[in-house]
Order: C-alpha cells, then sequence, then structure tokens
DNA sequence: GAGCACTGC
C-alpha cells in the first residue's frame, strides 16, 4: 500500500488508527494541544497501571479496541519511564509496512522529534533510525524476524511490543514462539503482546510458563512469569447490528438490496460494502447500476467506488476522495479496507460474511484460494468500520443464529493455511532444529511440516538429521526469498547468469509486471506478444526488463506497452537488494547474454520438483506432473499458451475448475536428472521419456 | 481462452 503516502510529503496527512490502517486525517492538529490529545485517549488513564505490570510481568497482554491509543503511547509511556535509557530499544512490531510508517511518524510529532532519531522505523528497503540515538523504533515484524538471525537475542530492545497479534499473520506467529524462548534466556526482556480481543485467553495461556515457581517474599528472581492482562476500552461510536430474518440465497442480491434501502431510508452518510473479490465487486457494480436505472431519480444519488488490492493506484485512491454534496458515497471492497485501508466517513457497513481465504493442502501441495465464511472477530471487525465518525449501523446477511451458533470465534491462523518451506528455513535458520517440537501459538499440521522439510531437503537446504547445509542451507535462508527461488540464484552464480536470474526472481516476487483494467483483455494479450519468448514466460521477463532499461525506464515506455510502472520500480529495488545479498554470499555476478538454455537449467536447479509432461494421448494440453501424476494445463496468460511443449516446469499453480500452471518454461528433460539426480532417479525419468 | 483475498523479508 505504499503508493498512497511516501515520506516526507505533506499531504494527505496519514495517521495511526490503531489498527494498523490508515485514516486520511483532514483538519491539522496543532501542536499545543498534543499533550491534551494524548490525555483524552482511553489508554492514559491505564499509563500507571501499564508500567507496573510491565516492571513486574515478563510478559503483558493488553487487549485494547479500536481508538484506545496503546499503539502510539505505549511505547512513549516506556520511555518516559526509562526503558530507552542506557542505549536500550523500545521495539514495536506492526504486520503492515504503511502502519509502521505512519505509526512513527505520529509519534515522531507527538513527541515533537525529528522521525529517524529518537523515534524511528525500519521495513524493508527503508531504515529511517539512527544507532545510539533511536529510542523508539517501529518495524514490521518480518524484519524483526531477519535482526534475529544476527542478533538471535535481539540483545538492544529493553522491550519489544507485537502489536496487531490478533491477526495472526505468519509473521507475528512464529515471531511470539521465537520471543517466548528468547525470554528464558533474557530476564531482562519484556514483552507487550497487543490485541484487538477475546484471543487474550489464549494468548495467555500461551505465555504461561510450563511449571510457576513460587517467588519466596523479598527475593529477587526477576520478573512474574506469569502474564499480566490489561484490557482498555475504546473510543468507536456505537453500531447498531441487523440481521437478516431468513438465509440469503444470493448474497450479491442481498447486498444490493440493502444498500438501495439504506439509501432510500437512511440519513446521508456513506456505505462500506464487504464482498469477496474482484469478479463480486465487479458484478456488485453493475448490479445496482442497473437497478438504480430501473428505479430512476431516487437512486441516482450512489457514488459507487470500487476497491481492491489489485485495482490501479490511481483508481484505488478514488475512495479517499471527498463525497460530493448531495451525495453518498458506497465503496464495495475486498478484505483490504477490515484492516489495511481506513476510510473516514462510513456510516452504514454491509457484511456478505465472506471472504476468500487461503488453504494449503499439504497432500497435493496446492495452495487454495476459497471463499469461506469469515469469524466473528472479523464479523465485528467489518462492523467497527461503521463507528468511526458517528454512530453508525452494520447490515449483517446472515441470521444472528447463524452468528451466534455457527461462526468461529477466531479464524484458522495463517500458519494453519499455508505452505511452510520459507517458515521453517527460517527457524532453522534461527538454530531450532526440532521443528515438530516447536512452541507455536498454533501448532501447523505435522503433514504440513514434514511436506515442508522434505522440500527442503530435496533443494540440499537440510541434510539427512534435517540440518540446515553449509553453505548452502545458510545461502538459501538469507535470501528474503522463497527457497526454490533461492536456490536459483546459487545456481546461476555456476552457470554464469546471476545477473538474468535476479531480475527472474525479483519479477517473480512481485504480483505482476502488467497493468490490468486499462483497456481490453486483448489489447493487452497483443502487448505482451512483443516479448514472448518461446522458452517461456520467466524468459520474456527479461525481454520486458531489458525494454524498460532501454527506454531510460520510462513511464511513457510502460504506457505504451502495457506495463505497470510503479510494479518496474519495484522490480529495480529487489533486484539491487537481492544483488547486494548474492554478492555478499559470494555469488558470480555475470551475464549470460543471449543464452536461454544456462537460465532455464538455472531455473530448473530451484523448481525441478515442478516438472510437467505433456499427456501425448490428449490433444487438449494436458500435462501430467512427474511428481505426482496431478493433471494440469498451462494458463492462458502464459506465453506457451497452445504452444504446449513437450516438458515444462511451473512456477506456480492456480486451482479453479482446473489445474492452471502459471509462469512456465520449456525444458529437456535431461535437466532435470542434472539437477536433481537424487530426486529425478534415471530410470523413473527414462521410462517417463519413451 | 481465463482469473489474481491480504500481507511481508
Amino acid at each position: 500500500m505504499s503508493q498512497f503516502w511516501k515520506p516526507g510529503t505533506e499531504k494527505p496527512r496519514l495517521v495511526d488508527d490503531e489498527e494498523g490502517g490508515v485514516l486520511f486525517f483532514n483538519s491539522p492538529s496543532g501542536y499545543a494541544n498534543i499533550e491534551r490529545q494524548r490525555q483524552r485517549l482511553p489508554v492514559f488513564r491505564y499509563r500507571t497501571a501499564i508500567l507496573y505490570l510491565v516492571e513486574t510481568h515478563a510478559t503483558t497482554i493488553v487487549v485494547g479496541e479500536t481508538g484506545s491509543g496503546k499503539t502510539t503511547q505505549i511505547p512513549q509511556y516506556l520511555k518516559e519511564a526509562g526503558w530507552a535509557d542506557g542505549g536500550r530499544v523500545i521495539a514495536c512490531t506492526q504486520p503492515r509496512r504503511l502502519a509502521v510508517q505512519a505509526v512513527a511518524a505520529r509519534v515522531a510529532e507527538e513527541m515533537g522529534v525529528k522521525l529517524g532519531e529518537e523515534v524511528g522505523y525500519t521495513i524493508r528497503f527503508e531504515d529511517v533510525t539512527t544507532q545510539g540515538v533511536t529510542m523508539i523504533k517501529f518495524l514490521t515484524d518480518g524484519v524483526l524476524l531477519r535482526e534475529m538471525m544476527d542478533d538471535p537475542l535481539l540483545t538492544k530492545y529493553s522491550v519489544i511490543m507485537v502489536d496487531e497479534a490478533h491477526e495472526r499473520s505468519i509473521a507475528t506467529d512464529i515471531l511470539l514462539g521465537l520471543l517466548k524462548k528468547i525470554q528464558r534466556r533474557r530476564p531482562d526482556l519484556r514483552l507487550i503482546i497487543s490485541s484487538a480481543t477475546i484471543q487474550a485467553k489464549s494468548m495467555s495461556e500461551f505465555f504461561q510458563p510450563r511449571k510457576s515457581r513460587r517467588r519466596p517474599d523479598g527475593e529477587d528472581l526477576g520478573p512474574n512469569t506469569e502474564p499480566a492482562v490489561l484490557s482498555v476500552e475504546g473510543r468507536g461510536f456505537n453500531v447498531q447490528i441487523h440481521y437478516v430474518e431468513e438465509p440469503v440465497s444470493d448474497y450479491l442480491r442481498a447486498t444490493v438490496s440493502t444498500l438501495l434501502l439504506i439509501h432510500d431510508q437512511e440519513p446521508m452518510g456513506d456505505i462500506l460494502v464487504f464482498l469477496t473479490g474482484q469478479d463480486d465487486i465487479d458484478a456488485a457494480v453493475q448490479l445496482i447500476t442497473e437497478e438504480a436505472q430501473n428505479r430512476g431519480k431516487n437512486s441516482s444519488g450512489l457514488m459507487l467506488v470500487p476497491l481492491y488490492s489489485g485495482l490501479p493506484r490511481a483508481e484505488q485512491e478514488l475512495v479517499f476522495t471527498p463525497t460530493p454534496r448531495g451525495k453518498r458515497k458506497v465503496v464495495i471492497s475486498t478484505n483490504i479496507a477490515e484492516t489495511s485501508i481506513t476510510l473516514e466517513g462510513v456510516v452504514y457497513v454491509v457484511d456478505s460474511g465472506f471472504s476468500k481465504q487461503r488453504f494449503y493442502n499439504p497432500i497435493t501441495d496446492i495452495e487454495n484460494l476459497v471463499v469461506a465464511p469469515i469469524s466473528k472477530a472479523s464479523a465485528r471487525q467489518r462492523t467497527g468500520r461503521a463507528g468511526r465518525v458517528r454512530p453508525g449501523k452494520c447490515y449483517r446477511l446472515y441470521t444472528e443464529e447463524y452468528f451466534a451458533k455457527e461462526m468461529s470465534d477466531e479464524g484458522i491462523p495463517e500458519i494453519q493455511r499455508s505452505n511452510l518451506v520459507s517458515c521453517v528455513i527460517q527457524l532453522k535458520a534461527l538454530g531450532i532444529d526440532n521443528i515438530l517440537g516447536f512452541d507455536w501459538p498454533a501448532s501447523p499440521s505435522s503433514e504440513a511440516m514434514v511436506r515442508a522439510l522434505e522440500v527442503l531437503y530435496s533443494l540440499g537446504v537440510l541434510d539427512d538429521d534435517a540440518k540446515l547445509t553449509s553453505p548452502t542451507g545458510f545461502q538459501i535462508a538469507e535470501f528474503p526469498l522463497e527457497p526454490m527461488i533461492a536456490k536459483m540464484i546459487l545456481s546461476s552464480g555456476e552457470l554464469g547468469c546471476s545477473e538474468e536470474i535476479i531480475t527472474i526472481a525479483a519479477v517473480l516476487s512481485i504480483q505482476t509486471i502488467w497493468v490490468s483494467g486499462r483497456g481490453s483483455q486483448k489489447e493487452l494479450d497483443e502487448a505482451k506478444l512483443n516479448f514472448a519468448a518461446a522458452e517461456g514466460d520467466h524468459v520474456s521477463f527479461l525481454n520486458v526488463y531489458k525494454g524498460f532499461l532501454q527506454s531510460g525506464k520510462s513511464p511513457q515506455w510502460c504506457h505504451k506497452n502495457f506495463v505497470n510502472y510503479q510494479a518496474m520500480k519495484k522490480v529495480i529495488e529487489i533486484r539491487g537488494q537481492l544483488r547486494r545479498t548474492a554478492q555478499r554470499l559470494g555469488v558470480v555476478l555475470k551475464s549470460c547474454e543471449r543464452d536461454t538454455v544456462v537460465v532455464r537449467k538455472a531455473i530448473t536447479s530451484g523448481f525441478f520438483a515442478n516438472a510437467c509432461r505433456l499427456d501425448a494421448s490428449s490433444h487438449d494440453g494436458k500435462y501430467k506432473t512427474i511428481r505426482g501424476s496431478q493433471e494440469v494445463y498451462i494458463h492462458p496468460s502464459s506465453v506457451l499458451f497452445r504452444v504446449n511443449p513437450k516438458w515444462v516446469l511451473y512456477h506456480s499453480l492456480v486451482s479453479t475448475d482446473k489445474q492452471y500452471m502459471r509462469n512456465v518454461i520449456s525444458i529437456d528433460p535431461s535437466w532435470l536428472t542434472e539437477a536433481a539426480p537424487h530426486f529425478y532417479q534415471h530410470q523413473r525419468l527414462n521410462s517417463m521419456v519413451h
């Protein structure tokens, strides 16, 4: 989301909204009354209590609702109480980059200091801190995990506050597990776990010491290891909740009619609608437009604004344009508006009760995106979006009984829904050898862990004892990339094509380099053809990158070629970081010029497990994976679509009605045995070739 | 000839 705001620019003003989201703030606040504002926050009443608990307890869990002020105030209280004395640093982690920047800026302003001095932040590509000067440091939890690779005990921090712990992202969960471990070695360290709701109980159980030591009076045994729990009320307005009386069969139609009902009967105020994805949203916009036309004049005052992350930046920013007088803004959004973006002025929320969620099947090793019912916690979060400026109303398109009896309290933590390859290598690199016995806040399935161990073993990252190999395993862990991509970079050094492979790795790290939503699909396809390489998509990426450089990194060139300029800038940035990492690890930086064979061999060294063979008996482009004989097809967006080479490698699978391979190259099967003899025994492969 | 919830290093 960093496209919304660049540090150092003045407008629009961003303010932390206590949920890691960002609020665009209209009226500038005066410096004079900052102190008074701070004291009006609900958390202020708990200042002494918080400081006392942190002083006396190893772990303090703060349950703070929206608008409590915990994120901005607690680090300042800690600093005022001396936790940053003697060169120590107070850390506060956030799940998202933009939240890190916004909160740091806000706290620096409240303290009247220059951002990057006493108050700083670190996110990937940006370290706005000064060593020896910065006392309060905001950072993404991913960055803190990376810091642990150099300093496993995080010795420079006196207090670490993990904010938004209820979101249960993979990085947060790994961090919590590791911090619990660190605590035993560092009695001086204090943890604050900040969570929005109910999870406090399970969180408190997690931080409960296995056997509680008795503390004889007067003896200093360090802090109490029992976690303390403190609740701070929020400052949101009351939101009235409406349920449907009967379950709805078509939530899209129900959404549209609810929306029009609100518009007809309720006073002015913007509406926020939660749907699942782009398809839903586009369909809803069309339905509403048609319905509004049918109904005539009364429904003409709607300003429909779709919102999802795939939308071009300019269109995303439309959600922040002030609602014209006499109009009612209707933002139709994915989950992005649940946590990442906060909209000012929303009074009505329509909640479909669904969102798209990732699920991972360790047996097939496939991640799937599925429309699934949301949790109660999610429903409450969505509801809260209506009470930011004045009392609001939330329309839930499910019954009250369903909410009470069927909905789960919390969603399944991300770590239990994901492929664990990156997560396992990170723990291994931090010296956690017993992955299956690691104390997780929520344990992933052993199948998923075993599958990750297998993949890492086949990549040569782990040895027979499941220990990180040296140097390969340690080197791969150093890269901020999926291990299979990192492996491909290491091999490229030996094959003499690291410059090309690093470009490919950077492109694969971002969602897409193409512009979406401008012009027709046909135009985009034609534009892509200019860069198409017979060898496949990865080689085509190299052509785009080359063209971009030759144009002098021109935005006009991008526009003409349907290439996303922001994405290309990101590619350059990531590429730079990967080059520096590669150099540090002794990977020879070299270009292979036009030799696409070595490029594809390097890709094969990382992705050999994703090899597929064209099924000769079928004529519809059906492939079979070598590993599991699964039926897969080349995605129509690939340059190899309908080309159907006999042997291919894919980067990832996306499953809809069929399993589609995305980002595909053609290979020679002999490269497979060359790259991974242990994985492809000769006999087996030979029998498939003939 | 079709589809990409959302983050992060």
